[in-house]
DNA sequence: TGCAAGGATGAATACGTATACATAGAATCG
DNA sequence: CGATTCTATGTATACGTATTCATCCTTGCA
């Protein structure tokens, strides 16, 4: 090594010196900093991570459409930054593409793999658990119990946003999901049904075919061309929210004064005062910390043990999309003002 | 290697088998990769990267916060792993915080290194320069010259949003900055400024203080006390303007109606019914193309020759918030059996 | 049949680091 | 002052791969 020689030292007490510099004498030092500095010698961490058989990076594969998606992204990186780890992150566009990813990413001897997207079949995680990879699922709760899982109360969520409904009187749900086939979406509906029943609501399912905007927005005219308005819709996701509120705009139908509507994730957005959606807000920063935690921990527990998983509660935000005039509550059940001109919207 | 004795053969034809396949006979193929599939090798980056001094992996330095961000960041992220790459990925809060980030990053051996953020210091582009290390300022027209460079043309932008707004008659322009000391706030006011004055328009200069929606959102209280409302708004950034919008709707002022608003950036959120914003929509793709591109491209101009830098034009896309009404309102094609139906709203 | 050419494979080395072990000098203690 | 412990450092090795060089076997051709 240059700067050994350069310091007249062995390359050893190079090493020792910018890893246990205690043990190193003060003068040595020195020197061998000096002659570092000079150099512009900076560790190799590919080395290191060679030798020491642990990258200190971890990776995450994530979609890589969605507002919430890249908000999950941001917090993984944020905290992993904090605590002096790298992120290598992957984003896929088809699940389908996922397979040729974790091929590239096993090259990688990574100190964890962060698993983000809802719909990964149960098969194939059992199947990577295999690979000696330490892994953990993230916002999939049909996860827990074959890898290490991390989620937001998605039922609990749900049933307290459903719970704030019936609270406020809606006797008719519409909950409108994403994919069904998201385990996430399916413990949230999960979550509102059981909830609406046991208030003596009924609780229907419409799925949007995507958790984007997109889907919400055209989902919108489906539930125009219903044959009356539910009293509140649950959807499935903020974003889809977002695009079911400027759709059924569209057709002079709005929140609250129509109907309430909530959504789940709490995204930056849903606080903005164009939307204002009251919504169950994920602990993210909370949440990317226990997947990183649980992810760098290393596959200690053995295959037939059950992974643990952790579940953190959600928090309930109150927007305006819920919230009752406190004006003459005798407000008729049918669509107000549904004949013509501008409505309520006007009187804000 | 255990798959090497387990298929019988050496460590070398173990790996000629992996990446020139073509030269190892095929009964030798087929037992080394039934071997390496019973054993589950997969092949080691780390020490493939060691041993030919190049890791395959992209690191890029972005801020944390910003919607603006984040899509560049998904953008990186597309178009690395189209390519076979990976990202390293980097976030954050505080411009302070670069400074150690970059120090970690110096120890992974990256093929490239994309600096993503406005405000990084000219001096400290230059010192990190002479690091070896390949790098390419994106987003910071400023770094051009010091550092090779991937932007949109921000002030040719500017001139073109400000030249739709002065051929809708607007004479007197408010410009809403994010944050001056960013290279891309200066070059974009100065392409309003510039076409402007060339059209007899007036442009004052406003700070926001930040690229944030909360930033846009106060700052409508400013415009808000303003003596006389301008004719037009421009906005640094698409997320400031929608707390812009936000924010003077609040004062019951709205766009087209009261003043016309510009964004910059091409966010999705812009073409999202609710906000409908005009804006520049960036060329996401092709800027995330040609920096991961440049960055990989390895650092084979000498430190005194001027790097090249990419400008690439972005889009005008025309939104509801520079529409002017074409007169009375023709009747919006109004659902049938529906009553008056929707209002200007549906009119597309 | 003998020899050259080529194809397939093995042996050896280097990449830059961490670390166990060995060594030498200094310091401590009886 | 000799024996002993401790401290600072050097030596050697291993991590898993790519690659050069050498070797051996096959094949073609005279």
């Amino acid at each position: 090594m240059d700067v050994a020689v350069a310091a007249g030292v062995s390359q050893a007490t190079v090493a020792r010196c910018f890893n246990t510099p205690e043990v190193v004498a003060p003068g040595t030092r020195q020197r061998i900093e000096a002659a570092a500095g000079r150099l512009g010698y900076v560790p190799n961490a590919i080395a290191r991570s060679l030798k020491s058989q642990s990258t200190n990076i971890v990776g995450a594969v994530v979609p890589a459409v969605g507002e919430y998606w890249q908000n999950v992204v941001t917090g993984f990186s944020r905290c992993l930054t904090a605590s002096g780890r790298q992120l290598l992150l992957f984003s896929f566009l088809d699940q389908a593409d996922v397979d040729d990813t974790l091929e590239a990413v096993a090259q990688y001897r990574l100190d964890g793999l962060i698993l983000a997207s809802a719909t990964i079949a149960e098969a194939q995680l059992a199947r990577m658990r295999q690979t000696g990879l330490s892994l953990v699922a993230f916002n999939h709760p049909d996860a827990a119990g074959i890898v290490p899982s991390v989620t937001v109360d998605n039922e609990a969520g749900s049933a307290e946003l459903a719970r704030h409904l019936a609270d406020l009187g809606c006797a008719r749900v519409l909950y409108v999901g994403g994919v069904a086939a998201a385990s996430t979406d399916r413990a949230r509906f999960r979550g509102a049904a059981r909830t609406l029943a046991s208030a003596g609501a009924t609780c229907n399912y419409m799925e949007a075919g995507a958790f984007t905007y997109e889907a919400g927005y055209k989902a919108a005219d489906r539930v125009d061309q219903m044959d009356s308005l539910p009293d509140a819709i649950m959807v499935g996701g903020d974003e889809v929210a977002f695009g079911m509120l400027d759709g059924l705009r569209q057709y002079g139908i709005t929140a609250p004064e129509d109907l309430l509507m909530t959504g789940f994730d709490g995204l930056p957005q849903a606080s903005w005062a164009g939307y204002d959606l009251t919504t169950l807000v994920q602990p993210a920063e909370q949440l990317a910390e226990h997947a990183a935690e649980l992810a760098a921990r290393g596959l200690d527990t053995p295959s037939d043990v059950v992974p643990p998983s952790v579940v953190v509660a959600g928090t309930l935000r109150r927007g305006r999309t819920t919230r009752r005039d406190e004006g003459p509550p005798a407000r008729p059940q049918s669509r107000p003002g549904r004949g013509c001109g501008p409505q309520s919207r006007a009187s804000r």
